[in-house]
DNA sequence: ACCCTACCTTAGACACTGTCTAAGTCAACA
DNA sequence: TGTTGACTTAGACAGTGTCTAAGGTAGGGT
């Protein structure tokens, strides 16, 4: 976590407590959590922390580049601190879990110029969906209520 | 129209006038409406119709496999009625137009068996994002208001 | 032609996600 | 230490989507 913060130290932000937690709880892994999952784990650290500090904070984040924004469906965003490395997405669509893949080539060179209909190109979503190991080993697809946050999955085609 | 409320019928629905003029409106156009829109221009065509029956019709379409929802953010999603076609979608990132693409080769091509951590991966969304050529112009992003429904485009990396 | 009944529709309440505001607080600098 | 402008807070509000209970009706049976 020092070098989230070094990095955003380095672009004078403010760190007061409530940034330091929610740098905290997005560092500590290469998961995929939806906004209240964030305010629920950075709440456990510092429980007055309100959930207008954490969108702000993921809002910034965003803008600063260190955290992508990520919606696989039409429920929460889910933020992923992997900015850094060029990957894609993989969604379990059970259970809403998200891994980062690295497909092979240039996902924008796929789209010839007559295919673009005038428009200015500039990036590329490819999510790829399916079933995670353990949602296709049966297992029961777990609850997915709004506190817990998991998120549905339904994507397009 | 007829085409598909003939393969509806044969499916057993039953063709109340409702999910009549939902059919119709999705079927005027190769467009992208959301709910709300669809909502509107249904209402125009018959003004009791209720925002539930709009709702639940496009998710019965939805299964059905004759519509295709596309979420390329976090707000409203938008239904295309080119369901029988493989294609994947280009998102104009100032007023959210939606057009139908069709990229070279496969897109699950590119993801090798090592990048899938024993994920059953079953399809995959392509959304290439950009400004559209009347956004590109310089023209004013058209108003994004709720009822107008054009949402907003921010997309993951 | 009429009746039944299971399916469909309706209005409105409700839930979730995200944004905004006004007032109070505090990190960083001098 | 004092100052100040950025930050945080609680809660209201807005957009999107879901659910429920009550009433309506399409389509098959008679």
């Amino acid at each position: 976590m020092s070098d989230l913060l070094a990095r955003l130290r380095a672009r004078s932000w403010r760190l007061t407590a409530q940034r330091r937690v929610v740098a905290q709880v997005l560092d500590g892994d290469h998961v995929h959590f939806t906004a209240d999952e964030i305010h629920a784990r950075a709440a456990a650290l510092l429980p007055e922390i309100s959930r207008a500090t954490v969108y702000n904070t993921l809002g910034e984040l965003v803008a600063l580049g260190e955290v992508v924004e990520v919606s696989t469906d039409g429920r929460a965003k889910r933020y992923d601190p992997n900015a850094h490395h060029a990957h894609q997405h993989l969604v379990c669509e059970s259970c809403g879990t998200i891994r980062d893949v690295h497909p092979l080539g240039d996902p924008l060179a796929g789209l010839p110029a007559a295919e673009r209909y005038g428009f200015t190109v500039s990036g590329v979503a490819v999510t790829y969906r399916g079933l995670c190991p353990d949602c296709a080993a049966g297992a029961a697809p777990p609850a997915r209520t709004g506190s817990t946050g998991t998120g549905s999955t339904r994507t397009e085609a």
